[in-house]
DNA sequence: CATTCTTACGTACTGCGTAAGAATG
DNA sequence: CATTCTTACGCAGTACGTAAGAATG
């Protein structure tokens, strides 16, 4: 009997099939079925019922999910305290929005491969909704992203707040000056996908200015918005901070508006009980690198 | 990282030394070596001081003791809970007293191996006395000897009790009747070795008939005793049911005495948080199997 | 009939013991 | 110089992935 197999029962039984653990774990299908049948063959105890097409847990399955739960985190938290950080080893899952991959992500991939060069990263960059949700379910172990995660085993980390500002080209024939929700309500506005967190709180903020917008273009990306905005479709909000390029060569063009748009928060979030020991150190990690404006 | 690795630790932590945790696992000392180098590798700390010959404990080794104990314990604990009893594997080391060796231990054995089919078994016969010292240094498992050990972390388990009582060879000219230790006192004794149990409660038979006997000679078992005796070499104090043979075809005649020899209490004896959770379980086994006279 | 789990098989690797080497008291 | 730990090396058994098979809804 070994980790691995416990790990792999505890995976199988938690996802509730065995394909789901090959994906959880690297590995696959049949290595996983190999690794169940091992584990039943050495305790002498049938552990998922296969009369179904999914694995369902029998009775002393269940039973092993405490006793599995219990040994992994023990093991986490030995290495974690015994061994020092080059000792940490597996893979962690980080999700990350797009905001922190354009700026100061490559950074914390380099620190963290120097600090725990065992660890395998698996990037995942998404909408902050589908990240929660895969962070949710357990399919991620941390993620860096706008907002806070509901719920109460989490850990977040805040990263500091970071400024967006209307844009549009200078060729868009916006007027001068500042302006208010009601002045930009005619233009064609581009946001992210209806779901983003981006797309929401452009909402949030006409809303607050008592009208509606008449039209939001959707795409997938800043880096998309900001071309669209730049070829003169419509107005968008970035990060002045990552398009400084495009401001000072005169491809966009800053709109000074009123009220300003609220900074956003960022935070780091993993598990308390992570299975990863190296995802609550590497929140604040990410803490350190941010370079977002802090309190 | 494996539990091999962390059972290896943990004995060569406990024993102090590398070539005693080779022994207790029935490994080479390199083998034990190699797993401790695999381990202070995987975790990337120093667990033993290598300055001296004596291989030391270092302070991240010790709070990985804490660990590896617990990891263990938890092992043992879920085999025991989840597997079946065919599951529990390893060796089991066992200490017997030569009257239980010669009686029912193979009955045991063979209930053992039934119910434990992958538990290798580690007989060792020895002197209670030299038994309770290794079982309390930890390299037996469990004994089975008369008399109590002592210690709060053991789980006495009553096996009967024994009737011994005094015997010669016919032609050795013992007078006949009920003799007291003052009869006996002048004849020479043979006991097992000094420091036995057999010896100790002779003496202390004289003992509380107020007299010394003049001689002890000593051999190592009931069976050079019950021999040396029908040669007409002393008396001595064997139990019954083990020589009705040597009784019915002349070669020993029981003697009655006043006061009859006390009765013997064995017990089977195992560590309370032993590692090997079949152990506990067998000295239930042990008080089924066990033919002595119960209360 | 697509999905899910199991079985078969060849390969690569890990872990062991033997044996020789180094260090310590 | 005997004891204790480490290193070298060859072998054997284990664990994996690929691929094919069986079963289920």
């Amino acid at each position: 009997m070994n980790f691995r197999q416990l790990e792999t029962f505890y995976w199988a039984s938690k996802l509730g099939s065995l394909s789901a653990a090959a994906e959880r774990l690297n590995a696959t299908q049949s290595t996983v079925s190999m690794r169940i049948i091992e584990l039943e063959r050495e305790l002498g105890v049938e552990l998922f019922d296969r009369s179904q097409r999914a694995a369902r847990t029998t009775a002393k399955g269940r039973e092993l999910i405490y006793y599995a739960e219990k040994m992994l985190r023990l093991l986490a938290e030995m290495e974690e305290r015994v061994g020092g950080t080059g000792a940490t080893q597996g893979v962690l899952r980080l999700g990350v929005a797009e905001m922190i991959s354009i700026t100061w992500l490559p950074r914390l991939v380099q620190v963290i491969h120097e600090k725990y060069p065992r660890v395998t990263l698996e990037l995942d960059e998404a909408l902050t909704k589908d990240l929660v949700e895969r962070f949710t379910n357990g399919s991620l172990d941390m993620i860096l992203a706008p907002g806070k995660v509901p719920g109460y085993s989490v850990t977040p980390v805040p990263l500091g707040r970071v400024q967006f500002a209307w844009m549009a080209s200078p060729s868009f024939g916006m007027p001068s000056g500042v302006l208010t929700p009601r002045d930009l309500q005619a233009w064609p506005v581009i946001a992210l996908s209806r779901e983003s967190y981006h797309h929401t709180s452009i909402e949030e903020w006409f809303r607050l200015g008592n009208v509606h917008c008449r039209r939001i273009d959707t795409c997938k990306s800043f880096g998309v918005a900001s071309s669209l905005a730049s070829a003169g479709l419509g107005v968008t909000l970035l990060p002045p901070r990552c398009y400084k390029d495009e401001i000072k060569t005169g491809k966009l063009r800053l709109i000074e508006t009123d009220p300003p748009f609220p900074p956003v928060e960022f935070a780091a979030t993993a598990a308390v009980e992570s299975m990863q020991p190296a995802a609550k150190q590497i929140t604040l990690l990410a803490r350190e690198i941010s370079d977002f404006e802090k309190d």
